[in-house]
RNA sequence: GCGGAAGGCUGGAUGGUCGCGGUACGGGCAACUGUACCGAGGAAAGUCCGGACUCCGAAAAGAGACGGUGCCGGGUAACGCCCGGGCGGGGCAACCCGACGGAAAGCGCCACAGAAAUGAAACCACCCCGGGCAACCGGGGAAAGGGUGAAACGGUGGGGUAAGAGCCCACCGCGGGGCUGGCAACAGUCCCGGCACGGCAAGCCCCACCGGGAGCAAUGCCAAAUAGGGACCGCGUGUUGCCAGCCUUCGGGAUGGGGACAGGGCUGCUUUUGCCCCAGCAGGUCCGGGUUGGCAGCUAUAGCUGCCGCGGCAACGCGGCAGUCAGAGGAAUGAUCAUCCAGAGGCUUACGCCUUGGACAAAAUCCGGCUUACAGGCCUUCCGCGCGU
RNA sequence: UGGGGUGUGGCCUAGUGGUAGGGCAACUGUUUUUGGUACAGGAGAUCGUAGGUUCGAAUCCUACCACCCCAG
C-alpha cells in the first residue's frame, strides 16, 4: 500500500471540531460499565450519553487510557498517541454523535502492532458496537 | 598484531502526507483561522544530597536534644560533589580502590573451642629440690614449646641459663622526644624507653564542623459559586510609681497619657535571650458547605552555549566577543510512507540479493552534583607482551 | 512533591550479631475394607538483589529492586 491517508484529508474541519477529549475520571468510570469490544491492540468502549448531561448532543467525545501495566512512561505515551491517531482518522466519519468512546491500551500490542491492522480493528470494533446498540 | 588502562564525543539521516503545543505578525464582532519560527535527555529517570525562590506573627541569636559529615589542602553560591596531595591495599605496568578522626576519656561485647579473651593467671609438656623400687606425689622456678582459636601479652637471629625469660645485644615493629622538609596530612633522620598499649566506634560514646520548618499542589491576585451555618478556645481587666488637668468632706477619688512588675501570646523538639499584647471586642482553630475556573509564580541569568586571551599542576577563576535555545498544565513535542546509513541472520567463491531491525528512557518551579539504566559507533592518550626495522 | 512501611520453605509468621524455628499445606509410613480423622517420620530456605563492616550478618551500614500505605 502507499500509506494513503487521503481519507483523513477529506474530513471537513467542522466535523473534526466536534471531537472532544474526555478528562474527568467520572466519565471514564461510566464508560467502564458500557458495551466494549476487545481487539489485540486495544479495548474499545462506547457509551451513549444521557440527555441530562450538559454536553451538546451532536458531540463525539473520546478518551484514552493506559495503565501502568502497559509499560513505562515512554511506552504509555506512544500507545496513547497511536490510539489518538486511529481515533482521529476514523471517528469523525464513522462515530455516532452523542456517544463517548474510550480506548484502552494493552501491554506490548498497542505500541508494536502494524498501524494498518490497528485501523482495521478499530473499524471492525466500531461496527460491532454500533450493531449491538441498535 | 594481541591483551589491557584512562578520558571524551555521539545516541540514526533526508524527504513527502496528515496532526499537536507555544510565540510573533495578520484576518475576523466572536467561535475561529492564515503565515513564519521554535518545540525532550545524557541521563529528562531514581528522588539520595546541596542551593535559589516563597510562606511560616520577625524566621533573629545562644545552649541543649536530635540528625548529618569525618586523612590534609584547595575549588564552589553550597554540598555528602570536584581537583591536587598524603597514607593503606590491589595490579608486571598504565592505573584502580578505600565511611581513612579518636580504642592510654569512659561503658559494653568478643559465641564455640581453649588453662586463660586483657584483670591476671598456667592444662599438657620443661627445669630444680624432697619423697617413693616404680607408676607417681608434694613444694618451687619459668612462660620459650604443644594444643585451642579469627585473635594468645612484641617478631627474627644470637648470647645467656638448672630450664627459661627484653634478662642482655643487633635488626624490624611499637611508644616518647628532638631536628630537617612540607601551609598541612605526613615523610626522613637522630636519641631515648626495654615493651607498658589485642580487636570492634557501619555498638554506645568522645572530638571537630554543619543543619529552624515546610514546600511551586509553596505563595499572591481576580472571578464565580455556596453558606451567612456548627463546635471549641480566648474574658484575664491585677499591683506599683510618674505626669496632666478635674472633683474634694483635704483622708482621698475618678479620668486620660506614658512606663515597670505580674500575666498572656510568638519560633512546627526543649530552654534562655528576644519580640508582641497589656483593654482593642474584636480575634483564633477545627468541622461542614461551595468552587475544582483564570492570571501571576514560569522559565534569562550563582545563567547557558561556542570561540579567544590571561592566571592556576588541576578542579576552577577573571576578562572579551557572538548567540539565546521547550514552557505544557488530566499535561503538546506525534502518526505514517519512501530512500539511505549502521547492526543481526540466511544464500552466494565473490560482486551482490533477501529477510529482519533501531539502546536506555520522556520535561512538570529552576539550578549544581551523586546514583542507576544504556544497542551500536567514533576519537585521543597511555601500559604489557609478541613480531619487524 | 514530601513522608512512612514491608520483603524469611508453596502460604502465614518468629527470630535484632554466634547451628534459621513454629503452624498450615504437600510427601512417606502405621491405623481403617476404603477415604477422612489420628499418630509417627523425613524432606523442602540464594532470609528481595549486590557490595561492605566483623573472626562471624536474616540481624549493622550503603546502593539498588519490587510491592503497599499516607499527606497537600
Amino acid at each position: 500500500m502507499d500509506g494513503n491517508l487521503a481519507s483523513a484529508a477529506d474530513i471537513p474541519p467542522a466535523v473534526l471540531s466536534r471531537l472532544h477529549m474526555l478528562t474527568q475520571r467520572a466519565d471514564f468510570q461510566r464508560a467502564t460499565r458500557a458495551p466494549h469490544a476487545a481487539k489485540p491492540g486495544f479495548v474499545l468502549q462506547m457509551r451513549k450519553r444521557r440527555a441530562d448531561e450538559p454536553v451538546a448532543p451532536d458531540v463525539i467525545r473520546t478518551g484514552f487510557t493506559c495503565s501502568k501495566k502497559v509499560g513505562n512512561a515512554v511506552a504509555r505515551n506512544r500507545a496513547k498517541r497511536r490510539l489518538r491517531e486511529i481515533a482521529r482518522l476514523a471517528l469523525p466519519q464513522l462515530g455516532l454523535p452523542g456517544h463517548d468512546y474510550v480506548l484502552i491500551g494493552r501491554k506490548g500490542a498497542t505500541a508494536d502492532l502494524p498501524f494498518a491492522q490497528l485501523q482495521a480493528d478499530f473499524t471492525a470494533a466500531l461496527s460491532v458496537l454500533h450493531g449491538k446498540s441498535r
